[in-house]
DNA sequence: CAACTTATTGCAATTAAGTCTCAAAAGCAG
DNA sequence: CTGCTTTTGAGACTTAATTGCAATAAGTTG
């Protein structure tokens, strides 16, 4: 099935002169069907699942190609690597569970708010932003069973 | 004058059998003295200007030292390399100018109290957690003199 | 202060994420 | 299908950071 990345993809080769590949599609398709944050490594390795013959350099290529189209964020969580995730769903930011490595995606409309009313205030706009927030479980208890990501 | 850091660094030596050596005193000079958040190499090349024998690999091991030891802070902005600051003031967030490369720091107590919500909300308490807004100037003029933040 | 033990240093080699070069392969317009 | 151009795989390269090692310097003891 041709999912809206694949569409939005589709028109940006065609605006730019761009080629659709067999390659650039199964990486966007590893990327649109992950539902957790993957680094290339790990995009390369689902890739290869599919196509076996893909370098490593073109999930690099590719994965640098969707984020400046903006269909790709990269975050940079604790370890050296970047880890991606479409860009399709609204905003958020991050929960990493230091102990499992987990991600927890979180969304806090005042958070965002006051962070523009800082912009603004020290006479700047907002271009972009990251807020992750490294944590552990509680002791006490009170667990919410929230954390479906992997890694 | 020996500073806060500095007793704080003995005090750390004396507990762990670390010396305090000529470098390592050096290097935690520079960072004190510095105002703005220097990566490896301007640590580097502001430790040389007192003693041109430093390595580098020496200030990557002090700042590494340093930082497990809590003294220091590390922070990953845009480029890639990783940079410091001492942490003995109170915490803070950044906003990084894309434009100039400028930080400015801000803290906001609401933001601080809201990340706390959301961390006990899922279960977890927080452990750090990083803000940084990348900003441009708002095309408006409505500027305040903030930026005192080199680099 | 001199002798001694052990941590630390400078240096060069190494690692690891990511980028680049280039000849061969593949898109795609005609 | 042809021909032009982009993209690819493979491996070389870049850059921040780490590590192995022999030489050096801290700190301790007498
Ligand atoms: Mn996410
Ligand atoms: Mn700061
Ligand atoms: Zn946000
Ligand atoms: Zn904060």
């Amino acid at each position: 099935m041709k999912s809206k990345l694949d569409e939005e993809f589709e028109r940006l080769c065609r605006e730019k002169g761009l080629r659709l590949t067999g390659p650039r599609r199964i990486i966007l398709d590893v990327l649109a069907k992950a539902s957790d944050h993957p680094d290339a490594i790990e995009v390369h390795r689902r890739a290869s699942l599919i196509d076996p013959s893909i370098a490593i350099a073109t999930v690099y290529r590719t994965v640098r190609l969707l984020e400046d189209s903006g269909i790709l964020e990269s975050h940079a969580f604790g370890d050296g690597r970047a880890r991606y995730e479409t860009a399709d769903r609204e905003h958020h930011d991050h929960l990493i569970n230091i102990e499992t490595g987990d991600v927890i995606e979180f969304r806090s409309d005042e958070i965002e708010r006051l962070q523009e009313g800082i912009a603004r205030a020290h006479g700047f706009e907002i271009v972009s932003h990251r807020l992750e927030i490294f944590v552990k479980p509680l002791k006490g208890g009170k667990r919410k069973k929230t954390s479906r990501d992997r890694r």
